[in-house]
RNA sequence: CGGGGCGUAGCGCAGUUUGGCUAGCGCGCCUGCCUUGGGAGCAGGAGGUCGGAGGUUCAAAUCCUCUCGCCCCGACCA
């Protein structure tokens, strides 16, 4: 492709709209343009960056044996009705009515699609397993879209889904998937790693993430750096923390704190540390009140508090409910005398001598302990992992930090086959739910997560599995005539005769404007036709990543790219 | 949905507090000259319903009301 003949607006000074880096750089290089609120247009070079992405995609699924198919962006309400799940996403969905005054949704997810497909279309193991998936725009009325298309209303997703016969079945697919992800993000070049994830409101048990660290992620990563342990916030846990046995119980007081309702107020005023204090939240599971008592410095983890209660539904109580359960305003609640089923988390089942609501307006208790001043009825893990804990496996320090989330694969079971009746016949003629999984990939996400860990400051680095075109090639000068027709030259012979992606700077602009585009939009490997030519005829080639430079003569081009891809393509 | 901010040329912004000539600046764009190894220089030029509607006023980018859009923090989120 020339320059002058395609559509790469690059810009000089970065948009107002855009935070972080990639947001940036992929607007600066002239990738996409914002069109509303989280809906992205991709400009030439942002779609052949996709399709990139995409092909590589695709090949690894159907190398691990997945079918394609192309499913409507349209859905009937019906299939997410049957499903349960209309009233789980809620507003998220985007739905409009049309002219007959039936209601349909734009697809957020296909599980229904697929699995009204397949109970219609199979009805034997003989039929059995097959993975389908499909590669397709998504759309999800996000409450707030931001970071570009990082987390957009409308977004491209690969989704698969597996059917088997039996859970060992499920296991094979699920490691098929699993072994493909790893490929297609090896050959993105990204550095990424596999956490365990609680499945949350896809169902099923078994679920990983994959993510790429980065401190722009909207994703908790809780990792063990010592054994490898790691986790997402809502599942990971954390190693139990030991009792303090040294201390003494302090006999029970009842102290005054006016208006000091927050841990932290709380922990100010009485001048105690919040990690020794109780905090006592009430809950209501299943139409009754509950507390849940949790160390201050410690935040409850809903998706562990619901595995525990075993209950569907599960929220904070309102106001009204707290003042009548604990006999004062919200933030004097405590465990003492309280009338309701308490479950402790397992860091307060170790505490001595602590702090809570006293359950009367102004006033909280000091020196607070187990089994002494009150009973509780169950111990649990329900907190999210906090700084300072330590690894369950071995006990290391546990670290905390951020990723973007690129693929998550989940181990569904029946969930959607029972609710769909997606049934089959086994060999001995009786009828069975389709085990299930299935299998996202946030193809949008790999460009952008790529690009905020391939960066520097002139500009994107693509690696070559990626980079829209591999080779640039920048004749200095123009209306250099010898140059001119040197470059035609390469760009021709490298076109027609070995296939790789070439672009060829044809603009008559200053170098430096050509050499500071070419390293913003990426190319990994340019050509420069200038002063080194005109003396001695060799061209220079020029490495983005690492700026190494190799003279060599126009014959000799070719075997030097060959040699050069062969060095860029090694992770 | 709560809190904060913004909307003036393709992009980045000033001007708005305290109403007042033809609405400015940098980048980009067009023409010419010159220049050609890291976002050159000179000269000339095009480009604006000041987000929109209504109102106040002799006069509105500026004040008032309504409205639309966008961004950030939070809540939310496979």
């Amino acid at each position: 492709m020339k320059w002058s003949q395609t559509l790469i607006p690059t810009l000089k000074e970065s948009p107002s709209e855009a935070e972080i880096d990639s947001h940036k750089l992929m607007i600066r290089a002239g990738l996409i343009r914002r069109i509303t609120a989280g809906a992205y247009a991709y400009l030439p070079l942002g779609i052949l960056v996709l399709n990139k992405v995409i092909n590589i995609v695709r090949e690894e699924m159907n190398r691990a044996g997945a079918v394609e198919v192309f499913l409507p962006a349209l859905q009937p309400l019906g299939l997410l009705e049957e499903s349960g799940r209309l009233s789980i996403f809620g507003d998220d969905l985007i739905t409009f009515e049309d002219r007959h005054g039936k209601v349909t949704a734009l697809g957020p997810t296909h599980e229904e699609i697929i699995t009204d497909i397949v109970r219609n279309e199979i009805s034997s193991y003989r039929q059995l397993p097959i993975t389908l998936y499909q590669i397709q725009t998504k759309f999800r009325d996000e409450t707030r879209p931001r970071f570009g298309v990082l987390r957009s209303k409308e977004f491209i997703m690969k989704d698969a889904y597996s059917f088997d016969i039996d859970y060992e079945g499920l296991s094979k697919s699920y490691k098929s998937m699993y072994d493909a992800y790893c490929r297609i993000f090896d050959r993105c070049g990204l550095d990424y790693i596999v956490v365990e994830a609680d499945s949350g409101a896809m169902g099923g048990d078994v679920s990983h993430e994959f993510m790429v660290p980065s401190h722009v992620g909207e994703d908790v990563l809780i990792r063990c750096l010592k054994c490898g342990y790691s986790a997402n916030r809502e599942r990971a846990e954390a190693a139990p923390i030991p009792p303090e046995n040294h201390m003494t119980p302090q006999p029970l007081k009842e102290i005054p704190t006016p208006d000091k309702r927050t841990i932290q107020e709380v922990s100010d005023f009485l001048q105690v540390k919040p990690n020794r204090m109780v905090k006592t939240m009430i809950y209501i599971s299943n139409g009754q009140p509950i507390a849940i008592l949790l160390r201050g410095d410690h935040e409850v983890n809903e998706t562990k508090l619901t595995k525990v209660l075993g209950q569907e539904t599960l929220a904070l109580a309102d106001h009204n409910t707290i003042e009548h359960v604990t006999g004062a305003s919200v933030g004097f609640a405590g465990p003492v005398g309280l009338p309701v089923k308490i479950i402790a988390d397992q860091a307060v089942s170790v505490l001595c001598n602590f702090v809570t609501g006293a359950n009367k307006p102004d006033m909280h208790l000091l020196n607070v302990n187990l089994e002494r001043d009150f009973v509780i009825d169950q111990i649990a893990d329900v907190r999210y992992v906090a700084k300072g804990d330590r690894c369950p496996k071995c006990y290391h320090e546990i670290d905390i930090s951020q990723g973007i989330e690129i693929g998550h694969v989940f181990k569904l079971g029946t969930k959607y086959s029972d609710a769909l009746k997606a049934k089959f016949l086994d060999a001995t003629g009786k009828e069975k739910s389709m085990i299930m999984g299935c299998y996202g990939i946030g193809v949008n996400r790999i460009i952008a997560g790529l690009i905020e860990i391939s960066h520097d400051e002139n500009g994107i680095i693509w690696p070559l599995s990626l980079a829209p075109y591999k080779v640039i090639i920048i004749p200095v000068n123009v209306n250099d005539t010898p140059s001119m027709q040197m470059a035609n030259q390469i760009y021709d012979d490298l076109t027609s005769n070995t296939g790789i992606e070439v672009l060829l700077d044809d603009r008559d602009q200053r170098p430096g404007v050509k050499f500071k585009d070419a390293d913003l939009i990426g190319i990994p490997i340019k050509i420069v036709i200038g002063k080194k030519f005109t003396e001695t005829k060799e061209l220079e080639i020029k490495l983005r990543k690492s700026g190494e430079t190799f003279l060599t003569p126009p014959e000799e081009v070719r075997s030097r790219l060959k040699s050069l891809f062969e060095m860029l393509s090694k992770p």
